[in-house]
RNA sequence: GGUCCCGUAGCUCAACUGGAUAGAGCAGCCGCCUUCUAAGCGGCAGGUUGCAGGUUCGAUUCCUGCCGGGAUCGCCA
């Protein structure tokens, strides 16, 4: 189906050709100005430069040619050549029954598929994960499910960090801590004990203790740089330890993900691409790709018409071992042969910025893929309310479960003061507030625009009033909560026939759909949807307020409010469904 | 110091790639529950878009220079 927006375009546009000018100008928009009519056109002061001549005229000439289309009831001009549109009743009605009988609520799929690969650039498998995680979780999420939607074949990949000097810190730091482990014996083959010897609370301790001391020490940070080549190397006690961290640490990640809701096609990690780390290097060293410099191998990637100064990606350190760089171009080199992507995405921090610039030219350069294919999806960091790094009252990050914990308490501390879910059991209650703490956090995020810093506000995280996910939850259940009774007495939803402002509004924000999802997708911006999802709520509350449902005696207008709440509430769980976020039956 | 990003209401953020009177939410003030969930709805107030120039019919948006904040700059990720 298409929406009024774009049918309307076609009508303008088909009139610019008309006088000989591009098609494109037709191009209607929501009005800037709803108090003057719900569309606007703005071609004809492009059009002006052009044709050279007078905008109005213009404006005026296109006003003649559409002005009888059944679709219009009124156009008019406006300041230096504004067209102003206002569609007919018959448009209104017809466009919501398109949207009432259209599977996917108005929204279109791509007509060129792609091959997508989504990189959630994963967490580190020596840390646990906290407040910082959420960014690149939940875009990401939000958009392999928008390309999905769109008809997309997505591969979504966590690709966790488990090959890097990290490795070495945290062997070393628990040689320092347990040197009897049988581990750390070089000539030691094996068998192993099955039991891990750290819990997820030792990674999570080891680590940034290790880094601590390297820091300051030089023989140490040798200490974790020997160690990382030497595991790397394939030196056993050392792989026999990778394989007990990965698994302590993927265990505690499934957790949270699992609590957060967001799921991977693959589990896959940096450790995995290990094996083809040797040939691809020789392949590159063999073609001239690479080249030694100050005692590491290197692919030089500085263009003479750089601006920037672009170091080169170091490909193996002077100690022998694989670096972030490496691993990732082994990584592009195994997606090649194994999947063959048309793109793809990594949803990593902005400070990463340079390193995938890095990355992506020295993949071009060594033919692996085509520069154009890979894309960083930067976001700003994590801070607190001061606008720093984000810390605890206690000085530590805060931990992404405690915050979630957080955010179910607030939410079920609401219920109890509302007064909802009175006999319902434990578990029924549980669900309903992590469901509604689970889109404040969420929403609270992925509605602000991807790449400026991000203030991390526990308040405002659990705020449930105003912009937030459990405002767009609650409108989700009150129609929820309609359509029950509704049924309940036997009434079934009709045409939609749209008298009142409210109702004309709210289909409106119905046909915003479409565009909202291909803005979100193709400027991999979540909240322009969160955006669209906020109006299509607010649409539906106003109607509420103004329209009485079932109290209301026409039966006929009736009918036609019910349809209406029933499309907006599919529409709202669509939507919400992209975003990651789930509207329980009540709240 | 080089490069890049940011600066919009008291606070947190939008503004569909140059359009009309810069919009939301929170906080503040005033109304609305014996009609479907008040986690809601309506209204009021709140701005020289960091500063100064430039480009043009028109600039939060593009260009230049300042001021202020952040990120990054070869063997960490």
């Amino acid at each position: 189906m298409t929406s009024l927006a774009n049918h309307l375009s076609d009508l303008l546009g088909a009139a610019f050709t008309a006088l000989d000018l591009p098609a494109p100008l037709g191009q209607v928009q929501a009005s800037g100005r709803p108090d003057l009519a719900p569309f606007q056109c703005n071609g004809a002061l492009a059009a002006a430069k052009i044709a050279k001549r007078a905008p109005r005229e213009i404006a005026q000439a296109i006003a003649d040619a559409i002005k009888e289309h059944p679709s219009i009831t009124q156009v008019s001009i406006a300041g230096p050549g504004f067209l102003n549109l206002e569609p007919s009743q018959a448009a209104y009605t017809a466009q919501a029954a398109a949207l009432a009988g259209d599977e996917r609520c108005g929204a279109s799929q791509t007509p060129t598929p792609q091959k997508v690969i989504i990189d959630f650039g994963g967490p580190n498998v020596a840390k646990p994960m906290h407040v910082g995680h959420l960014r690149s979780s939940v875009i990401g999420d939000a958009l392999q499910r928008l390309a999905r939607f769109a008809g997309h074949k997505v591969t979504s990949d966590i690709h966790l960090g488990d090959w890097g000097l990290q490795m070495g810190h945290l062997i070393t730091e628990l040689e320092d801590e347990q040197p009897d482990l049988p581990y750390f014996d070089a000539a030691a083959t094996g068998p192993w004990p099955t039991e891990p010897p750290v819990t997820l609370d030792d990674l999570a301790r080891l680590y940034p203790q290790a880094a601590t001391n390297a820091k300051a020490d030089e023989g140490r940070m040798l200490r974790s740089r020997k160690a990382t080549a030497a595991l790397q190397a394939g030196r056993a006690g050392y792989l026999a330890l990778l394989h007990h961290f990965i698994a302590v640490s993927r265990a505690g990640l499934e957790k949270d993900f699992d609590a957060l809701g967001v799921h991977f096609d693959l589990w896959k990690g940096e450790s995995d691409v290990h094996h083809l780390i040797p040939a691809m290097i020789e392949g590159f060293t063999a073609r001239h790709v690479a080249e030694k410099s100050d005692g590491a191998l290197v692919i030089h990637i500085a263009r003479d018409d750089d601006k920037k100064k672009q170091p080169p990606l170091i490909l193996l350190s002077s100690e022998g071992s694989a670096l972030y760089g490496t691993t990732d171009l082994a990584t592009i080199l195994d997606r090649k042969n194994t999947i063959g992507p048309d793109h793809t995405l990594y949803v990593v921090d902005q400070r990463q910025g340079q390193h995938f610039e890095q990355v992506f030219r020295a993949a071009d350069k060594a033919g692996l893929a085509p520069q154009t294919s890979l894309e960083h999806i930067g976001f700003g960091t994590v801070n607190g309310t001061d606008g720093k790094p984000f810390k605890t009252r206690e000085g530590g990050v805060m931990r992404l479960s405690d915050l979630l914990a957080m955010a179910k308490t607030a939410a079920r501390a609401r219920m109890a003061e509302a007064g909802i879910g009175e006999g319902m059991d434990e578990a029924a209650l549980g669900d309903i507030a992590r469901k509604v703490g689970l889109a404040a956090i969420k929403f609270a995020d992925l509605r602000n625009q991807r790449m400026t810093n991000y203030v991390f506000d526990l308040e405002r995280f659990t705020a449930f009033e105003g912009k937030t996910g459990p405002y767009l939850l609650y409108a989700a259940v009150r129609i929820k909560s309609v359509l029950r009774k509704a049924e309940a007495q036997g009434l079934t939803p009709g045409t939609i026939t749209p008298k009142s402002a409210e109702e004309k509004a709210l289909i409106l924000a119905l046909d915003g759909f479409d565009a909202a999802c291909i803005g979100a997708l193709s400027k991999r911006a979540p909240h322009i949807l969160c955006e669209h999802v906020f109006e299509l709520a607010q649409a539906f509350s106003r109607f509420y307020a103004a329209c009485p449902i079932l109290p209301e005696k026409d039966e006929a207008m009736r009918a036609s409010r019910l349809a209406l709440a029933a499309l907006t509430l599919r529409q709202l769980e669509c939507a919400l469904g992209l975003l990651g976020l789930e509207a329980p039956e009540r709240m």
